[in-house]
DNA sequence: TTTGAATTGTTAAAAATTTAACGTTAAATA
DNA sequence: TATTTAACGTTAAATTTTTAACAATTCAAA
């Protein structure tokens, strides 16, 4: 078993997902070798991050060639925790719990819903695919003992996420998902990610506004084949790609 | 109308969302002035990072007050556009994309879905709230001449992702949210933001695996009451936040 | 076998971002 | 009014992250 010795800088664990994803492509459609410059290329980063971020891995490729693909999508399915299970539960049962509870993508990449809670006594027992939302009460059951989720999303309103998040973490998870419209506390120890469909939203609505270049679909017609690589465009946590500086 | 001279930095643009939804709260608890530090130490900065941006919103405090809060809510609502409405559609009307067609928080927040698209022709006409879902040969028409969307959703299988995405752009849209566990390309001039709840979901089973701090939870009992504030947490893009490195 | 070219691994430079430092300003108080 | 002090705005330092550069290496082909 491989340990990274030195804890990855956070731009690169945010890169491993986007490396995974094409790494599995480019298996599946046969590839064996794949070089720095053809994955920088293809995910819009230069050939130099790529190299730096897979040595921090203890990736090693050959001249001439570049990265075995089924070793590369090894190390980052094994760095990444893809390949085992990891339980979950969910905290609201609204569109948004339900949703995830049914979306195939959380199973297929390893994420197992183990458990769907909701507080509104309305909810107890509905049917989402094989579960049933449960009480709150039976959370700490649940996450504690039954399934030993180790992570809790949070699909609530905003006014109650905070309370959420506390009684998750009080029930033992060690990672939060929060896909709440407001900012949430946790204790040292606690991993906390923020989804941010909505922050990203208004992201886009500012950079939409604010941008300088040409819109992309000329006046005159289509625009299809303009697009198909982006080598400039720079591709950094926040999620925002443009070639141009926002 | 003052004008964002110079475009803001990425890290700005990300945090901006953090300080609205907070600036809010904060003039709903009735309010009026806010320092940087208090503004930091809220949400995980620190008071300087809090000035640095702020003054490039041109906002001015003044000494031993800090920033009156209404208007940093309007200057920070100015310039993520809220307050204007964005008109938005929707592809794909599986679970996520109805979840978010239904999701209140988005018209809360002046994102208007106008219209709800699939190619399943099961699915043509299913009501989702008022809406309807439509076939994928509307599209160009609600999207470039009834509704006039700026923003794409995507809320297809990774596999249709990129092709949604080149209709979307074809038929006018200026930014895509893509919620697709895939990268997708976009030509210079389109604004491009990946919801990433599943990297997300990779990302925090990373740092779970790799951290080295306590359990959040003694084996003795609860851990409420060591939450309350993290100042130490660094809160960057990529939405890790803890104490140690990773 | 030698030459040539592609590609790595790594070192160092550059760029971006965050943090600290501190003089200046404005409010509160004596 | 003078003094004190909290807080800003800004410059500069520190840190982090990205990019460039290049010697070393490996394969392919002449």
């Amino acid at each position: 078993m491989f340990e990274i010795s030195q804890k990855l800088p956070r731009p690169v664990v945010y890169r491993l997902p986007q490396y995974l994803t094409h790494v599995r492509e480019l298996r599946q459609d046969g590839l064996e070798w794949i070089s720095s410059h053809k994955l920088a290329d293809d995910l819009g980063l230069t050939s130099s991050t790529v190299r730096q971020d897979l040595s921090k891995l203890h990736m090693h490729g050959v001249s001439k060639r570049g990265y075995r693909i089924v070793q590369l999508e090894k190390a980052l399915s094994d760095v990444l925790g893809a390949g085992r299970v990891h339980n979950a539960v969910i905290v609201g049962a609204g569109y948004l719990g339900t949703a995830l509870a049914l979306h195939g993508g959380l199973a297929e990449q390893g994420f197992k819903i183990c458990g769907i809670f909701d507080s509104d006594p309305e909810l107890m027992g509905a049917a989402v695919g094989s579960l049933r939302v449960q009480s709150m009460e039976t959370l700490d059951y649940v996450v504690g003992t039954k399934c030993k989720a180790e992570i809790g999303i949070i699909a609530v309103p905003a006014s109650s996420a905070q309370s959420v998040a506390d009684l998750l973490i009080d029930a033992g998870v060690r990672g939060l998902l929060n896909l709440a419209y407001t900012r949430i506390l946790v204790p040292p120890g606690v991993a906390l990610m923020d989804a941010r469909i909505i922050a990203n939203l208004q992201q886009l609505a500012y950079v939409i506004r604010n941008r300088n270049g040409k819109p992309a679909v000329s006046s005159t017609g289509k625009s299809s084949g303009n697009r198909k690589k982006h080598p400039a465009s720079n591709n950094l946590p926040g999620g925002i790609k443009r070639d141009i500086k926002i």
